[in-house]
Formats: structure tokens, C-alpha cells, sequence
DNA sequence: CTCAGAATAATCAAATTTGACTACCAGCAC
DNA sequence: GTGCTGGTAGTCAAATTTGATTATTCTGAG
């Protein structure tokens, strides 16, 4: 899976009613551009795709109050929120060595609370390490890791990748039992959108080392 | 970009002439499927889309020796050495969070020089460096990290998993700097490929933690 | 012999992703 | 008032990816 449908459910949810652009510029604002592939095309086609399956209701378009073509605004469905939950439950606890997906589920954790998202993590760490002892036993051969040769280095570098995704999940685990960020149910939600005409100041058009080859 | 080409080029290239199931199953070997998307459906799209963009020479389908139906062999073209050449490069440099990228890299990175692999992975551990210091600067707002509440975990979560990359790949240097694997020109190459017949003692049907949500 | 099951080799429709492109309006320089 | 630039909003064809399915031959049990 990737992580677009969850970042396009949590981004309309938040704002309760949004148009493609709208949700665009969410992702942008939380750097998705940068580590998924919340592209333009790919969110209008999620859109588009999740109406028709029922998890948001499309209302009809109406022109464009500030320029551009006419706009679709959407809107979650109760069965979207559900979906919304089971994505955002699924990409906390599976290890998969897809880092968009966790990093958009981080976006949405407070939507939980406290204690589920600290249980969830916790069950994070224990698939990551049940995964690593899984690896080393299947492709570490008997007669020792040299008869692999430089291909060794793909298993050594996974196992690598795997420690230190549990090490940092249970730094994040500290943090949140030590009281960090607001969850559901504990007061004034923190909402990562931008409100109507707040610019965005993380938005670029340059691009970053890295942004692709 | 996806680490199918670079697999599927490289595989190729080490059978020499190759229809999809051997390259379906050396990936396999290596445990591609697990951590790329290395699929049947993608291998055989990939070397038909390559044939057609000469990278590859399709030779004609002869009737199977071994059962089901009939298969096509495939070569590299001297244009597809090339392309080749040039993934390899990137794959090995690009910080691009797509750790499948890499894994598919390391593979291969024996067909390059001893001295040109440790110039690209230094140069890999300096696009991470700099690829870093854009994020911080970049992401973290002037009044403090806290505005961005939890959503600063995610850039969080992006400069550790930055950190562990550069470390590792520092890691894999001084191993080839120590005289590790046998590189280009360096005689008995060693060859990951399964020779016609012998069993892939990787193979397996289970399906392990972690491998799909 | 014969039939089930397994291995071999590949194809196909549907869904997704990419990257480039279109169309509209506002503001500004000239 | 015309042309240019930039922001807004979205579409589309082409490429890729997924997941299921097909077709063929070999093997071994009964």
C-alpha cells in the first residue's frame, strides 16, 4: 500500500470539506511532496477513486471563487472515517520498509489516543524485531553469511534499517508517555492545515538534494 | 524511480541470456521480492518495455524445455550496459528515502571498481549530509520546532532515518577500504545468480511478519 | 495407466502513478 | 487596454504496478 489514500482521508477529514487543491497544499505543507507520492495527479485520482467506492461524498462542483476552473469539494463518509482509522491503525504497526507510510500515519497519530497510539507503537517495535529475528534466521545460511558474498550487505543494511526504526519508535514511545502532543480527547486538537489565505511557508518550487535522481 | 529496472537489467546481464522465470528467480534468491517490488507482473512488463526501448534483444520464444509455455530470451544490449551503468550510479548515490533503490545497488555494485564504488558511496554519505542540513533548515520553523507540534516527528523520524543511512554507508566504505568482496578486475567474480538447476534455498511461500499490511 | 498436484512460464484487466499539459482569472507593467 | 506573469484548479495519456489467472509439462501415488 502506499501512503496516499491515508494522507488524502486525514487531510479532507481535517479540514471537513475540501477540493483537491485544498488537500494539495496540506501535503505540501507537511513536506509530503518531498517523502511520498502525494502528487497532484495522484490525489485528484485517490479522490475521484475513494468517491466512487463510498468513503467520501463528492458535492458538485461550483466555480472557482479566487481563479482556475470550477472545483469539487469532498467531504468524509462515516464509512471514510472508518477506512480512515483502519489505514492510520495498519501503517503505526507494520513494518514494511516503506517510511512514507509511517510518516504519514505520524501525521495523524493524535487522532487516536493516547494510550492506543502508545499500544500501537509498542506492537510497531515488537513486529519490527519479530521481522529481524525472521530475516537473520532465513537468510543467514548455515555454512555462514560469506557464501552470500557483497550480497550479504542487502540483508546487513535491512537489519541496520530495522534496528534503528525500533530504536526511534521507542524514543517516540518515551516522548509520548512523557505527556508530548495533544491526543484525542485531551483538549485543543493541534490541526495541521492551513486556514483560508494563511500561506504556506514551507511551500518551494526548488528542488532539494535528494528529491529524486 | 523504482529499483525494477536496475534489477532487471542486472540480472540479465549476469545469466547473460535470460527469459523471465530465471530472472523472477535469481530475484527471488536474493530475497527481492521481499523488499522491492520485484513481481512477476512487473519483472516481465520491464524486460518487454526494455526490449522495446533496445536496452534489451528479445530472441525469439522457443517451446520450453522444462515444461509450461513457451519462453522468451532475452540480452543486454550494449545500450543497455550502459543504462545499466548509469542506474547503478544513481541508485548508489541518491538519498531518496527508497531504501529498495539501494538494496537493488549494493547488489550490483561489484561490477563497478573498488575505487569508483567507495568514490560513489562517499559521495552518497555527502548528498545525506547535505540533504539533511536542507531539511533542518528548511523545516524547522524560526519560533521553535514546537509550532509544528506533532507533526515534527515526521522530519524527526526523516533525519534519524538520515543519520542511521549515512552511518551504515560508512560502515559498508571501511568494509571495502579492509579488502572485503571482489570487485571489478580483481578476477573470480562472484556471481549471485542460480545456476541452471540447483535449488534457491531462499525460496519460500510463506509469507513472513512485514511482508504487506 | 491416469489423475492430482506441483513446477514452469507467462499473460491480462484493473488500479495506480507519473509528468506534462490545459484553462481560468488577477494584477501589474507598459 | 494589452500582454505577461503567476497563482488556482484540475485533466489526460502513457507508463507502471498489482493481483489474479492461464496454459503446459513433469512427477509420483495408486
Amino acid at each position: 500500500m502506499s501512503a496516499i489514500r491515508l494522507l488524502v482521508l486525514g487531510a479532507v477529514r481535517q479540514h471537513g470539506r475540501a477540493h483537491g487543491y485544498q488537500v494539495r497544499n496540506d501535503l505540501e505543507y507537511w513536506g509530503a511532496h518531498e517523502w511520498s507520492n502525494a502528487k497532484p495527479g495522484s490525489i485528484y485520482h485517490a479522490l475521484k477513486q475513494m468517491a466512487k467506492q463510498g468513503l467520501l461524498v463528492a458535492h458538485e462542483t461550483e466555480p472557482s471563487t479566487a481563479g482556475g476552473p470550477p472545483r469539487t469539494e469532498y467531504e468524509i463518509t462515516e464509512e471514510g472515517t472508518r477506512e480512515f482509522r483502519t489505514l492510520l491503525r495498519a501503517s503505526l504497526t507494520a513494518y514494511d520498509q516503506k517510511p512514507d507510510v509511517l510518516s504519514a500515519a505520524l501525521g495523524f497519530m493524535v487522532d487516536l489516543g493516547r494510550e492506543e497510539a502508545l499500544g500501537l507503537l509498542e506492537e510497531r517495535v515488537r513486529v519490527i524485531e519479530e521481522w529481524r529475528s525472521a530475516v537473520t534466521e532465513h537468510y543467514v545460511p548455515e555454512d555462514g553469511p560469506e557464501r552470500l558474498g557483497h550480497i550479504g550487505e542487502i540483508m546487513n543494511f535491512w537489519v541496520h534499517s530495522a534496528d534503528s526504526g525500533a530504536e526511534w519508535t521507542r524514543g517516540l514511545i518515551r516522548r509520548i508517555k512523557d505527556g508530548a502532543y495533544a491526543f484525542a480527547g485531551e483538549g485543543e486538537p493541534f490541526v495541521g492545515v492551513l486556514a483560508e489565505g494563511e500561506e504556506n511557508p514551507y511551500r518551494t518550487d526548488e528542488t532539494h538534494p535528494g528529491d529524486a535522481q
